[in-house]
DNA sequence: CGGGTAGCTTACTGAGAGTAGGAAAGGAAG
DNA sequence: CTTCCTTTCCTACTCTCAGTAAGCTACCCG
């Protein structure tokens, strides 16, 4: 076996790709306290110091995984979302959170980490973290002030977030507990938890 | 000034509240990642192997900091619930969740850092946090078990993981946009959200 | 006034984040 | 093919910080 050319250059874009999926892994596996940057690089076939000069730092390179897994997840939702709007918002709500879950369920443990215990930071990357959740609530603030055009604002954004926040921590439990109901079915079952709510604060809009 | 006895010697159990009262601080100001064990020490005045000596490791000191932190929640959320357990279901609901916001409220990002984005790592402390999180959880399984005996086992976890989570991301947004709403509204605004969700799945209760 | 122990310290080791400074692959131009 | 330049990449460090070894000392009890 010839044993292959010894060292290939590889642009850019492309080792950046792999880099961030081998960190996705690694921070799965370890998490991101207890993973080292030496195991990333080890892992990519690539030393240290290409790490910092792609992504700054550990903190950055945990922050373009988290971009890029949100970016996914918040494509899969608009899709699923867009492709219910036309049976109305009960179904948009439904689509919604099980297109949430399904992915929660093809990521495992990336999605926990990244998304939810992820991290731990103070300062710029908390905020950058924060930002980033922060378009998934934007989204989900749109989509109910179409439908309740009457609710104050502060009723919107709780009503966002503490979905947001329900659909965080129902899919945690399904990947630690998670007795085999499917996304379907959790789905349904938060919907007709929280959908009488949203038509109630319709009716009761004017307080 | 006769500048004080040089070295005072302090009891055990004395002294690791002074820890954990230190420790809480800098985790809250600096984030667990950029806490170090040297200034956490420098703080009480004591020196790091005595940090170690009690708390084992740095995580072990994040875990007891959360354990207690989290207990003091867990009473205040039982004191809060059963004075309201007689005006009903409804009443303790919206005493719970006031409770959580105001605890929230006077905790600061002392809440934020060990109850919800901390966690951060892998392995037994990522476990322990969450069984100390599970507590909460399993509160609200046992009330909402009570309220709905006919619903099944996954829809009073989904309700209560659902709350829990809506909880959460409910009180993170307080605390960073946080709008001048009060506690006690958050708390109404969020039952009302919820509460028909209940109702409807004691109403549907058989599929 | 010895001893015993609980509380305490100084002074280290080792792991891992981050960096300095340079090598060489590969293409473009002569 | 030779020279030059850019981009990719590496070896070999520094420095901070979690965690430890090896005791010292204040205080209590006899």
């Amino acid at each position: 076996m010839t044993d292959a050319p010894r060292r290939k250059r590889v642009p850019r874009a492309e080792r950046e790709q792999q880099i961030l999926a081998a960190a996705e892994e690694v921070f799965a596996e370890r998490g991101f306290q207890n993973t080292s940057m030496d195991e990333v690089s080890l892992r990519v076939g690539v030393s240290k110091p290409m790490l910092y000069e792609y992504f700054t730092s550990k903190e950055g390179l945990l922050l373009a995984c988290v971009a890029r897994i949100r970016a996914d997840l918040h494509s899969a939702t608009i899709d699923a979302v867009s492709a219910a709007e036309p049976d109305g918002p009960r179904a948009v709500l439904e689509a919604g959170l099980e297109a949430y879950f399904d992915f929660a369920d093809r990521h495992g443990r990336a999605w926990a980490v990244l998304l939810n215990e992820s991290v731990i930071v103070a300062g710029p990357a908390e905020e950058a973290i924060e930002a980033i959740r922060g378009q998934q609530t934007q989204l989900l603030e749109d989509v109910i002030g179409r439908w309740l055009p009457a609710a104050s604002p502060a009723r919107v954004s709780i009503l966002a977030h503490g979905l947001v926040g329900a659909g965080e921590r129902v899919a945690r439990w399904r990947l630690r507990d998670g007795s085999g109901i499917g996304p379907h079915e959790t789905a349904v079952l938060l919907a007709d938890a929280f959908w009488p709510g949203f038509a109630e604060v319709e009716a009761t809009a004017k307080r």
